[in-house]
DNA sequence: ATACGCGATGATCAAATGTTCATCGCGTCG
DNA sequence: CGACGCGATGAACATTTGATCATCGCGTAT
């Protein structure tokens, strides 16, 4: 067996930033660079393309609608929730690719927004955490991330808003501030216990005085992120959502259609920022774009602490027309 | 007059943003696109390329390892000066450390590119010195090192060119040769009298040879070397600076801020390469760390003899403010 | 020592994209 | 009405990039 790594394409790390660059950024043709480096020009194609695997090169694209196109929908949601923009996505029929579509405006509007000492709150799902991936920050700053939530094993980094803080602080520049708490805990006596401790107590306290908030609705669905974190039973699931229960803010705090807070057994048991705490945040930006999520939206444009409603054309327009629909019908 | 848009490529924003979406989101290819939409494979280039133009979609690259500052640096000084690259170092508060943190990179530099038959023309001054001190070579070679200007026993050893070419070949293997003169004669005479000197002669004639030069850029300053080496009196400094005289490449081809040689009392009298010599050698290493040559570097880059400028990088940026502050106030 | 596996390598071919140029449609001006 | 300007258009060509495949070098197992 082959075990050791045989023959290495022999390019460090270094070289392969300058290749990439001459190629991506100074539009290098593979034939010069083929030339320039004294070897073929497949060759060069393939560390190029290595560069892109190991991540030395990441490309976006960013696609938005021409302005008009989305300042229609902009303008309602703007007069009918009293948000005060909304960004809007292109629709994709994949899942994962819509996401990044999403992602990719949020992370320009950042990238306008933040200055040197912004701070900003970061919450948890994989909305938010697919932002930083699509971060091309113009320049440098010195901005800070913290969590809004504390951290947990289950569910996957996406979950983990200390994961996404700190690529956030890696790409916008700046630090992240993690906050060492559990993202939930079996009792409130816990939660208290550790509201008092002063390394939580200060991360906290930060992220309070955040400047902007970005946080994910959820829906509530048999396999929705709280399923699969392990913080619902099937049951205890299907009874919230009996309740009237149809989607949360940041994860954990449950919303009905109308805005209102759910009493659930989380209750008094998580580890991170309320919605009355985004309350204070001026610019809190809640993004979704899965269409299972419109009820959720509609409930979370409705509690009055979103600023800003990042996601897609088409689940704008559902919620527009939910909003719609209950106002006329009643319920 | 034609003031109507008279032809205007009949599709709409939205369109655009479709077709936009196919090709960089879901990778169709322009060729399907043709066929899809029914109109030629020119035509979905062209309106992809709209699409990039009015913003529909952004394409950005990132550059995960440092794209940073100095390498945006190190183009824009490429572009500026028509110089082959830049050595650009991090600041360094502590003006020694920060002549040893830009060595090391020249060092390496050379470490990269000297070969077996590589013969440098060395000069002299502190950054010059400073830079075997910092040579991990990977190999040993058979380069030759030549000093590029003749010796001097006042200013100490940073200032004899023989000894740091010593060094070098110590550090990369190979041999030295010194310049069996002195730095600076009396007179004319007795100048073109060494030069005639079959010794000087077949020594300076190698260094006209080399394949690389390593230089320092100087200030003209009270302190500078040039007084403490003996060469000017205090007043002779005065008088040559308010000729405009900024700097030195080497320790004593002194050049105004627009690159222009000057006219000084040691005109004439040195045993060393000129300027003119210098042009002639393929890769002249320009090397100076020490914020109060920024005119000095600016008259060096535009005399257009550097080819590799190793400065530090709030260097480079002053200077690159510098020559463009100079371009638009005129003078 | 020899055969074999494995990945790197570059020649060659195929696909995709960019560029140029002659032409066309349409509106304007004389 | 016709000449002209102007931009759009697509055919034809050039360039660039991607894919395939035979080969090679090197380390390992037989």
């Amino acid at each position: 067996m082959n075990t050791s790594i045989s023959r290495e394409l022999p390019m460090t790390a270094d070289e392969l930033t300058e290749l990439a660059k001459l190629y991506h950024i100074d539009g290098w043709t593979q034939e010069a660079l083929a030339q320039r480096f004294d070897v073929s020009r497949v060759k060069i194609g393939r560390l190029l393309k290595r560069a892109v695997s190991e991540g030395i090169v990441e490309i976006c694209v960013r696609l938005s609608h021409p302005p008009d196109r989305t300042a229609a929908l902009e303008q309602a949601l703007i007069a009918r929730f009293g948000i005060k923009r909304a960004i809007i996505s292109v629709d994709h029929r994949d899942a994962e690719r819509q996401r990044e579509l999403l992602a990719g405006l949020v992370a320009r509007y950042l990238d306008q927004r933040l200055g040197d000492t912004s701070v900003v709150a970061v919450g948890m799902g994989r909305n938010v955490s697919a932002v930083p991936r699509q971060v091309v920050a113009r320049q440098h700053r010195h901005c800070t991330f913290v969590c809004a939530i504390g951290g947990s094993y289950r569910g996957g980094e996406a979950m983990n808003a200390d994961q996404t803080c700190r690529r956030f602080a890696e790409r916008f520049g700046g630090e992240s501030v993690t906050l060492y708490a559990p993202a939930i805990v079996a009792n409130r006596d816990t939660r208290d216990a550790l509201m008092a401790n002063d390394t939580v107590r200060q991360s906290l306290t930060r992220a309070q005085q955040a400047d902007m908030a970005l946080v994910g609705v959820g829906d509530i669905l048999e396999d929705s992120n709280m399923v699969r974190m392990g913080w619902f039973t099937q049951e205890e699931i299907n009874a919230v959502r009996r309740l009237g229960v149809v989607g949360d803010i940041m994860g954990y705090d449950f919303i009905d259609m109308d805005g209102a807070l759910a009493d659930t057994p989380l209750v008094g048991r998580v580890i991170g920022l309320t919605i009355e705490h985004l309350r204070h945040i001026p610019d809190v930006i809640a993004t979704a774009s899965e269409p299972t999520k419109v009820g959720g939206i509609l409930g979370a444009l409705r509690t009055g602490t979103i600023d800003t409603l990042a996601t897609t054309e088409s689940i704008a327009e559902t919620v527009l027309g939910l909003d719609q629909s209950r106002r006329a019908g009643g319920d």
